[in-house]
DNA sequence: TCTTTTTGGATTGTGAACAATCTGTGTTAT
DNA sequence: ATAACACAGATTGTTCACAATCCAAAAAGA
């Protein structure tokens, strides 16, 4: 099984951004990458296409292409996007959902568990994010799994530029509760469970303080997947 | 204002898509659009690339680039998605539509009815798509919105793909009795009318026939916008 | 000192040539 | 006659060089 190289870029810039390891606003030059993924300017800018059509990245012509950087009224609607999904997700995960994939979400939930506790930061949110993303892959329709993956990668961003402080993260007591629930088979209850949880992620971002600044591109992307 | 060729391009085909000019299968030659476009192969490459980000094209490495042929498992996955996303989008329309929406609204289906008797498919199409993708609009969530016209592109290829003879269009009598949902904001009513609308798209579909051919390129894409 | 203009470096966009791969056809051997 | 092989044409993938554009710092003028 050969990987295009083209994917490797993508992925890698895409898991980069879910990680808040690249915050928005930071450029993508085709030069770095280029010597970043030891690759031509081609490959890259194909890439960055692609990324483009993910609306992960903004592409300014003859200026460069740049992480997006969501505004208050994307979160929003970002947000009621996320709501509408991951209900039907969460009704198909209910009514689907194995013994073997609930021992899986309990086993995440303990990860996520430690990751709060050894305070890292990274890997907190690469999981906290992963828990949504799983529930995806559960409800076995790519097709909103993907709409998922690609909000819960601006979401990241989202709550890169305009999180207060604290409330940052999901809270996994929340998401534990949503595993009861879906284990229990009580589908309306896990709805109501996963709709609040989001609410309450929106709720924990405030759009009063000054935008933040970019920062280096080759830093970031260390951590590059083989 | 200027506009990049590749988005030109991109909507180009995403238009011949979605009006059902060009079918599943259809091979996309580099050196065809080119020609086509009066451009060099790196812009096609791109506009091919975010194309196949948009999932309405699928890239065969080193055999080039084919319209996308979805899947029954996808079809069944891009109408769940639909009911999903245009419930919702339903429920903003019906708070938010104006009174000017509503006879855009009207006016739209006033054309509908036109085209239905003119008996021009492809208009037909165009149009019975077009009342979506302004709900979509009159909706006011952007985020929303481009996945309803990505879903409802995917669509188009499905019942071109798939359509039993006959009912292959929306029947634009349940699009007037949302509309009239909508005016009298009779929020679970309009909802419960669409819902039951998508099903029945859905229900005019089906899987046994054989694969259908594919079609001549240059002939499919004519009508490109200026 | 502040504003405007100019200029140099860097980055993106474009084009064509070359290499690698695939498809279909025709030949040859069993 | 069928199957395997080989070759030719066409298509995709890659590379490199050059043109156009933008950005920032330096220089000139008020």
């Amino acid at each position: 099984m050969d990987k295009p190289l083209e994917t490797i870029i993508v992925d890698s810039i895409l898991d980069a951004i879910a990680d808040q390891r690249l915050r928005a606003g930071t450029k993508l030059g085709e030069q770095a990458l280029s010597d970043l993924f030891a690759c031509n300017r081609a490959q890259v800018r194909r890439s960055l296409a692609a990324l483009t059509a993910y609306q992960v990245v903004d592409h300014l012509p003859n200026r460069g292409a740049y992480v997006a950087t969501p505004t208050p009224d994307d979160a929003r609607d970002i947000f009621q996007a996320r709501r509408a999904i991951e209900t039907v997700i969460c009704r198909n995960v209910v009514r689907l959902a194995t013994q073997g994939d609930i021992a899986a979400l309990r086993e995440h939930l303990r990860q996520e568990q430690a990751a709060k506790g050894s305070d890292n930061r990274p890997v907190a949110v690469r999981l906290s994010r992963g828990f949504h993303v799983m529930l995806g892959r559960i409800g076995r329709n790519p097709v909103l799994a993907r709409y998922l993956e690609e909000l819960t990668m601006r979401s990241s961003l989202i709550i890169g530029l305009y999180a207060k402080g604290h409330a940052t993260l999901c809270a996994e007591d929340e998401h534990a509760r949503i595993v009861d629930a879906i284990e229990s088979r009580d589908e309306a209850e896990a709805q109501r469970l996963l709709d609040e949880h989001l609410r309450h992620i929106e709720a924990g971002i405030s759009f009063d303080d000054d935008k933040p600044q970019t920062g280096a591109l080759s830093a970031m992307l260390r951590g590059i997947r083989d």
